[in-house]
DNA sequence: ATGCTTACTGCACATTTGTACAATAATGGG
DNA sequence: CCCATTATTGTACAAATGTGCAGTAAGCAT
């Protein structure tokens, strides 16, 4: 019976990629990133640590699809709410609020793997597009949010203050997202939330009509 | 004539260890914490590699002294400030905000060591200590700041409120913080600046009276 | 079934890492 | 001036890391 027990599976290309891809992020979550070495990251993932080089020409390129792998899904984490036209202004700020401060977003590991990855930036030109674009984008949909907020309050919507209103919005979910992940046991999730619906609101003035 | 160039010269412990701590705070900003190996650290401060272990009892020692020496310094240059008393309540205030998002505070190679840290504090009690450390203390002194911005508005400083706005002020400033270091193009100070204040004064309210 | 493609394994290798330890020499006190 | 102290060097070493490569076997096409 020489077929009764398989001794690996075959996966297709694509699968064993995000298998591995989420296996190093599972690494540097609990252990860091000088622990997601290639043998422990293909021990995560139950296969051979040579078969991360059949898939990644260099551990390097393993990293760098973590990276955008792990900013994609957090982004889109964050701002699911943004786009859900139908529900009032108001509402769909809120929820970008609570789902951007809360986990799996606000949280230990997810600011583990960013911290990791943060500190290749300055070093390399791929990490640095990555992360503009992940800036950008998130920037670019809350600027929406902002044009609404100014036509609510019956307000001309100047690019030049519906920029700096996004960029403080930004920075303020930026702000605790980072404290919140850091000392979730100083920073509860609903005191994190309602710094930030105060914070931002105020940035953003009064939003009672919809 | 032996003695006319002394192969090395003999310090005392103290002024050692900061060269130590210093030249690895340079290399870490420089190429990264991977990069921040004993023999690298070692010949950014000109000395034998071995030296490291006689100051320190492990090179992990060495990267606590090094954490701790950096948050000390960043935290002092932005809230060098804050306790300047007989200058009015509104300039400390910019004043604070200027120090945190200009360099040396707000900067590329501050941000990557401070990352490189960071990595280390939810897998490791003594780092995560002077983190704790660190941020209270940058709240610690927020607090003042707000209870006497509540005054001066005559309006009461209640604890809970002043909480609130204390770790709004500190999101919004740790926010562009952030960004401002990783995306000094995008980002240049006095943009940032302006958008602090603007989202600051938003939370405090109005402060024209001193 | 059979064969072909290629996903996958196993092992070897050079390099780099933190640490250990004995030898050396700078410097202050006698 | 000389000696004792100890800051400093030089070398050695085991462990761990990313990579290279030959061979194996899973699974689809025919």
């Amino acid at each position: 019976m020489p077929d009764s027990k398989p001794k690996f599976r075959r996966e297709s290309p694509e699968q064993r990629r995000v298998q591995l891809i989420e296996a190093t992020l599972r690494v540097i979550a609990r252990k860091g990133v000088s622990a997601a070495t290639v043998r422990e990251i293909s021990a995560e993932a139950g296969v051979a640590f040579s078969l991360i080089r059949h898939h990644f020409n260099t551990k390097e390129d393993l990293m760098y699809a973590a990276y955008a792998y792990h900013m994609r899904k957090m982004a889109q984490a964050s701002l699911a709410a943004a786009t859900d036209m139908g529900r009032p202004l108001k509402d769909r700020i809120r929820q970008c609020i609570r789902d951007t401060l809360s986990p799996p977003v606000t949280d230990g590991a997810a600011l583990q793997v960013w911290a990791g990855f943060i500190q290749m930036v300055p070093h390399d030109a791929r990490m640095k597009q990555i992360h503009m674009e992940t800036y950008l984008g998130f920037r670019d949909a809350l600027e929406p949010l902002i044009i609404e907020a100014q036509a609510a309050q019956k307000q001309p919507a100047e690019p030049a203050l519906v920029e700096q209103k996004a960029i403080a919005c930004n920075a303020v979910l930026d702000g605790l997202w980072l404290e919140g992940s850091m000392l979730p046991d100083m920073l509860p999730t609903e005191q994190l939330i309602a710094v930030a619906e105060f914070a931002i609101f105020a940035i953003l003035g009064p939003i009672d009509l919809d």
